[in-house]
DNA sequence: AGGAAAACGTGTACCGGTCTACGACGCTCC
DNA sequence: GGAGCGTCGTAGACCGGTACACGTTTTCCT
């Protein structure tokens, strides 16, 4: 039995490939990709002597002269339960393809984050997800330009990239009818404000609007109470704080955010005041915490895998030569829970 | 002044800049690498053009002959929150040095890990974290042979390659010693059981062997009873609902991870006990959950910022040539908070 | 029947870096 | 003054793929 000592095997090459099956480099390669003109008796042999030797093909090397088969995301931080649905979604889609998807951190600073950018570029992959990306639409525009590109939670679409976005209004509508159909009328809202922090997208600013627009239909327009922090649970404590040492309180909070949902929660908790009994919360984003029994929040689902999913597809598109904009508005919907009921 | 179309501009390669600064493709390339051999006024020289001209190199023709200045993380999913620590540590460690951290999806089979394991390796990456991988110490041993590897959280060292481990030993007697210190005796456990899906390491039985060692420690043997399910939060529901049909039913529940800690949460939310009044409830991994208010569970906290800190110079000096293994062991910390207190 | 187009394979330039070998230069030391 | 040596810089091979041009054979259409 020949025993192949296992020390430092040089890797198996297409010019290895193409010896053992006794024919060229080129019509390797081509056997690879599916390329056109290769005879079915061709195909079988090539791909004989690649399983046969184990080969895979060098990514490097085919990104310096073709497509490196990989799709590159880019997020502000791996943790985000949301971010990791959409990137099941996307990854799940891909796996049907020879594409393979990696995740980038971009950080919470534009520095980082066009570092981050930068390095995906070099690395020359085919297509960037950017999930809720802080750049400037121009610098996205401009990175656009160079490679397939589709910014998720934005809502400043543009002709040079593909979007997929949440519809907002309508998520913010729900809670909002949710709430009143409840029989609430001192329904408050924390939001988010550039002062805390960058927030490059409008989304902030469409879940505001639209929950003081349907106040407004429902003839609440004196009971309008926002508060400004940001979209954190410290975000939510603080904004918790300011409208609970109003007088009257309001009976329903609705936070722009899960996380901020968290931090009211807590601050009611601190202050002795049960949920829904004293006060009934909303959140949005329905991340993972929301839905703990001991957490139990009414909250508005957007279907991160969906996102993924059509993510996947409009980039693969993209690299095949699409190159009119496509921009996807997806339906959430409304998860009701126990931090909401009828007022007392 | 003369105005350039942005369309489609050529990237900037390093002859490009060879050219501007009237020097060899070589000498560029040194300069970049901060290689031996170069004056002060032709790095100079050099530097100036590379910032005019904005080059920035190609990881894949990098890739091709040195370096891609990849560090590729391999993680089951992007969505947990100590995973997104660790990944953490290692960005901040590597934004020193010219490498960037890259994070793949493995999932939870065996053969999308191996599939994502590949594409790292075809990418050439320089070095691969594992985090908490599912295959076997061979498989491990084999990719380690091709490039500097460092697994994390998994307890079967190897020469072959770097390892970084939670002291599951100490955690779970600082656990253990707490219940028992509050005046806890019948103390139950919830471990993970094989059948339940892969454990390719031994940290389940290191948390249960050490339970198990501590109640014996304190004559407690007869009071040992332990539960396998999951480390999943159904696991940790089940986990409960088996214990509380018991008589007398334990009064602390140590469950060997937390989201496990959260289903046995849950669980007693259900059945109307209170915790710790009723019971009192640990976990292990002090993840993001644990900390609210509305949580405050007990837990046991792995500093994953400095593991990933330490990933990453472990990584960066196997990289640099180190051939003998290192192996950290990282003791950990308890967290008391309010899920546990004296029996009633 | 005749010509165009498609099918199939090969040879080779090329992508953008790194690495090796080597030559030119300036300096020191007998 | 020339041998010896270290420094600086260059030319060109090389990495492992893909794209393109090209030649021959087969198929299709009128």
């Amino acid at each position: 039995m020949p025993m192949v000592a296992p020390e430092r095997r040089r890797r198996v090459t297409i010019s290895d490939v193409a010896r053992h099956a006794g024919v060229s480099k080129a019509a390797v390669s081509k056997v690879i990709r599916n390329d056109y003109g290769v005879s079915d008796a061709m195909r079988d042999r090539v791909q004989r002597s690649i399983a046969e030797l184990g080969y895979r093909p060098q990514a490097a090397a085919r990104a310096l002269r073709g497509r490196a088969y990989t799709i590159g995301v880019l997020m502000q931080h791996i943790g985000i339960p949301f971010y990791a649905e959409i990137v099941t979604g996307l990854v799940d889609e891909l796996a049907a393809s020879d594409y393979q998807a990696i995740m980038i951190q971009g950080g919470t600073h534009d520095k980082t984050e066009k570092r981050a950018i930068d390095a995906l570029i070099d690395r020359q992959v085919d297509g960037i997800l950017m999930i809720a990306p802080l750049a400037g639409r121009s610098h996205l525009e401009q990175v656009a330009r160079e490679i397939p590109t589709l910014v998720l939670g934005r809502h400043d679409r543009s002709p040079a990239y593909d979007s997929i976005v949440d519809d907002d209004r309508v998520g913010s509508e729900l809670v909002m009818e949710h709430l009143i159909g409840l029989g609430h009328r001192r329904i408050a809202h924390i939001t988010f404000d550039k002062a805390h922090g960058q927030a490059a997208d409008r989304t902030p600013r469409i879940r505001a609007e639209t929950y003081e627009r349907v106040m407004r239909e429902h003839g609440l327009a004196g009971e309008i109470a926002v508060v400004a922090t940001s979209y954190t649970e410290e975000g939510g404590y603080r904004g918790a704080q300011e409208l609970l040492s109003r007088t009257p309180r309001p009976t329903a909070i609705f936070a722009g955010a899960d996380e901020a949902a968290l931090g009211v929660l807590a601050a009611l908790h601190e202050v002795g005041l049960s949920v829904p009994d004293d006060v009934s919360v909303a959140g949005y984003d329905n991340t993972k915490l929301a839905a703990h029994p001991r957490i139990a929040l009414t909250t508005v689902n957007q279907d991160g895998v969906v996102m993924g999913r059509t993510a996947g597809r409009l980039l693969l598109e993209r690299i095949e030569g699409r190159t009119s904009a496509a921009h996807f508005s997806v339906i959430p919907s409304l998860v009701v829970r126990g931090s909401t009921a009828a007022p007392r």
